[in-house]
RNA sequence: GGUGGCGUGUCCGAGCGGCCGAAGGAGCACGCCUCGAAAGCGUGUGAUGUGCAAGCAUCCGUGGGUUCAAAUCCCACCGCCACCGCCA
């Protein structure tokens, strides 16, 4: 969410920024509800102000044993005066939740260093890592995966409907290898602390980050009884507002959290995309990074949690490359985006494997975490979030990639500790 | 789910319906003292809104209510603690 004053006053500046983005801004009638909802305030105030000032003569009144009628005519005074506060107290509470819901719904600005264009087609590479390896008439990873019996995807539609996925044996310990790989990557190599987090959280929880209200549609709800609980999205939400309605020490920043969770998206309005295998599903696992810094650093940070999203890559040796995101195509509470593209042999292309964001102050504002400085002002921090990595994505392009003319499959050499074996032949055994 | 107790500032902890944004401690910051430190002494030390500012207003778990006036009275809810029941 944006300051509505500052937003306000970029005026013309704040409606192109927002236009790159494809989304039309009207600043007009939200400078109006600012002010009418101001001069409530004030009005309210001071009427407030005017009607203490009477309870304290009523008081003195009464207690001097004075004239019992001059205290009647001064509560008859304040009584009138309340309703005035009560009036003013109304229009200041009405016109500051319609601004509040206006401001709600407005997408963070994108930064300059955001390339134009609405699509994912308008992103800039930024730089290749790795070469593809040269396969001959790559399997996918879904044929690879029912091949080898670690992947099962008509007894997940069985279990849950389209778009899940049961991994079995070797696939499974696949999943739970990749996973502590990373996590042991980011606490040991790159300092962020883990969390164990809830995964499901309230609507509350959900504004703070930008989800709800305007994207309630991409999640799953759950409720019990007359309580309601969104299953997240991603551990961003958790770990974002573990801090929120908080005002932490400039010391103690910036903070590194990290969280393996699973992730849950109803993939509302992606029909047609990815059908097929476990690029896309209902339910994935990720291990997640954020990290919250002051405003000012936030450039350098993202920088910093991009290299260390690379890093798994690296780890596991998997080709990819790294662009930033156009401005139609970021999220919507960041303002500038770089997704990490793996190669996938089978698709012949590079694909979104991480997005790496930084949100500004945007997030802040809506969950309220502040920093406190030297000299003792407050201000929204900065929060970044990026996926590192997530597990299903990664086990694809791991078995695609690391595919073998005989229908085996080699496994990372990083990963060979965790799990305990090489390879997994064809016919699904084990290499040690 | 049942019964009882409790929710006040960074923490502990007082608080009679008006003089309470709130006593008193602790902590922290600064100053004095000291060769330096500790101790001691002094001063300061919450947040939010609004306003150029001075200021004004709001906040004592949350939301309602009573009253001219609520941290203080009433109601509901939430959370925490203890015990009981149930349970992975």
């Amino acid at each position: 969410m944006h300051d509505a004053r500052e937003l306000i006053g970029l005026g013309d500046a704040a409606v192109a920024a927002l236009a790159r983005r494809g989304f039309r801004f009207d600043p007009a009638p939200l400078a109006e509800l600012l002010t009418g909802r101001n001069a409530a305030i004030h009005s309210g105030d001071e009427l407030r102000a005017e009607s203490k000032r009477l309870a304290g003569e009523v008081g003195k009144a009464a207690k001097a044993g004075g004239d019992p009628q001059l205290a009647e005519a001064l509560k008859d005074q304040a009584r009138a005066l309340k309703d005035q506060v009560r009036e003013a107290e109304e229009k200041a509470e009405r016109l500051g939740s319609a601004l509040h819901e206006a401001m709600l719904d407005i997408p963070n600005l994108p930064s300059e260093a955001v390339p134009d264009g609405l699509t994912e087609d308008d992103a800039v590479e930024v730089r290749r890592v790795g070469a593809p390896p040269s396969l001959d008439g790559p399997r996918d990873h879904v044929e690879l995966g029912e091949a080898l019996g670690i992947l099962d995807f008509a007894r997940a539609t069985k279990l849950s409907g389209p778009r899940f996925a049961v991994a079995r044996g070797a696939g499974a310990a696949l999943e739970r290898a990749i996973a502590t790989l990373f996590l042991d990557l980011h606490t040991r190599r790159h300092g962020y602390t883990e969390f164990s987090v809830p995964t499901l959280v309230t609507r509350e929880t959900m504004t703070g980050t930008g989800q709800l209200p305007k994207f309630e549609a991409d999640l799953f709800a759950t409720s019990a009884g007359d309580r309601e609980l969104f299953l997240i999205p991603t551990a961003e939400v958790p770990l974002t507002n573990l801090h929120s309605g908080e005002i932490l020490d400039e010391g103690a920043l910036p903070l590194a959290y990290t969280a393996h969770t699973p992730c849950y998206r109803s993939e509302a309005g992606s029909y047609g995309r990815d059908t097929k295998g476990i690029l896309r599903l209902h339910q994935f696992s990720k291990v997640e990074l954020v990290r919250i810094c002051t405003a000012e650093t936030s450039n350098a940070e993202l920088e910093l949690m991009v290299s260390h999203a690379e890093a798994c890559l690296v780890e596991l040796g998997l080709a990819y490359r790294l662009v930033k995101l156009a401005a139609g195509d970021i999220s919507f509470s960041a303002q500038l985006t770089y997704d990490l593209e793996v190669w996938l042999p089978s698709q012949d292309k590079y694909r979104e494997i991480s997005s790496c964001s930084d949100c500004g102050q945007f997030q802040a504002r809506r969950a309220g975490i502040r920093v406190r400085n030297a000299d003792n002002q407050r201000h929204p921090v900065a929060t970044l979030n990026g996926s590192g990595l997530p597990i299903g994505r990664t086990m694809a392009a791991i078995l695609e990639n690391y595919q073998q003319p005989d229908g085996s499959v080699e496994m990372p050499k990083a990963l060979v500790p965790y799990l305990g074996f090489s390879a997994i032949a064809a016919d699904g055994t084990l290499v040690s």
